[in-house]
DNA sequence: TAGTCTATAATTAGGAT
DNA sequence: GATCCTAATTATAGACT
């Protein structure tokens, strides 16, 4: 975690792997003393050095009994339960780190289907694409019209409450570029003729 | 360790404290999973909060007392290896997860940087971009402008070949537009006078 | 082998939703 | 509550001594 980040697995080199072990050990064990005077709980741990005859106990011996005693008196269902607590906790991180992925994918196909535009409203041809960049291209498009057509009639609403305040001068938003408009109304009836057909980009 | 230091003791906030003991309590457990991999060494801990009925623990009941049987010199359960190779399996997958969400974040801040470039050169002030945007911006058109630069050489290599072969007429790459040009010598300028500031986009 | 240093990764407190 | 975000703190890998 630090000049580099290191990958999860075993540490094959020996004295990196003691290094990082007594770091963490430290590490962990403040970690524990932290949680149970910040929480006021109850907690222990042991654990152990590979060659170490004695493991490292927390918080004494006879704190590790106490606590373990307590866990022990619990029906054994019970203490099936935690177990399996654990492991759908980190069943659904792995759901959550997919969604993100799927979420962050999308958001980079749309990304990559605006520059396409660009590029075709700048001349490239539409004969370069397939299928499904075109599919996915009418989603971007149709989406930037939306927004346009939103700050259009946003522009408009102010300039007609201008209006009424009496007359204020308000500059017009320029005309937008020949290319675009002819776009834009080529997009609105294709969208009002096969609405259904235009599916949002995969994810 | 965030917004505001805090002090090492009891938090008397009720939702604050339960809240702290949660999101401490998974950081800890995490812990406990990353030594045991990294470093392959035995450990256990029973954490219980103040009023849950059950504690948590870890690596599972049978994986505790096995642990905690062989702190008491009993003999080991090899029970817990294969617990220990689940979680450890488990763990992997999140980081694999994480680390292609990395990778589609990168490429996501790619394609924006991108889009703004384009902005830029259709007449977006650079005032509106913050530094960290500057710095990947300008990074973005590095290589952009190596990409032209490959491409340029190429073609000339070509054209010289086709000289050497008997004069013939090979169309010449249009000019790019004066806007294009002109940021493309700023650029190796700027580039050869301060190459280390321009850094990769954040991943 | 054991400390010290420091850049970078990881954790997390407090807000916002 | 639960979850996401972000700023700020903390932990730590690797280099050096």
């Amino acid at each position: 975690m630090s000049r580099k980040k290191v990958k999860l697995a075993y540490i094959q080199n020996h004295p990196t792997r003691k290094l990082t072990f007594k770091k963490r050990k430290k590490g962990f064990m403040k970690k524990m003393s932290e949680i149970t005077t910040l929480c006021d709980v109850e907690a222990c741990a042991v654990v152990y050095g590979q060659n170490d005859t004695q493991p490292e106990v927390w918080p004494s011996p006879s704190g590790v009994q106490g606590t373990y005693a307590k866990f022990r008196t619990m029906p054994p269902m019970e203490q099936t339960k935690t177990q399996l607590n654990i492991e759908a906790f980190l069943r659904q991180q792995i759901e959550k780190a997919k969604d993100q992925l799927r979420k962050q994918k999308k958001e980079n196909r749309e990304k990559e289907m605006s520059i396409m535009m660009s590029q075709c409203l700048a001349g490239r041809s539409l004969q370069d694409l397939n299928m499904g960049d075109l599919n996915d291209l009418g989603w971007v498009i149709d989406h930037k019209v939306e927004e346009i057509n939103r700050k259009v009639k946003k522009v408009q609403e102010e300039l007609a409450q201008n209006e009424n305040n009496h007359v204020q001068v308000v500059p017009t938003p320029p005309p937008p570029p020949a290319a675009i408009s002819g776009r834009i109304m080529h997009m609105q009836q294709a969208q009002s003729a096969a609405p259904m057909e235009i599916m949002t980009p995969q994810d």
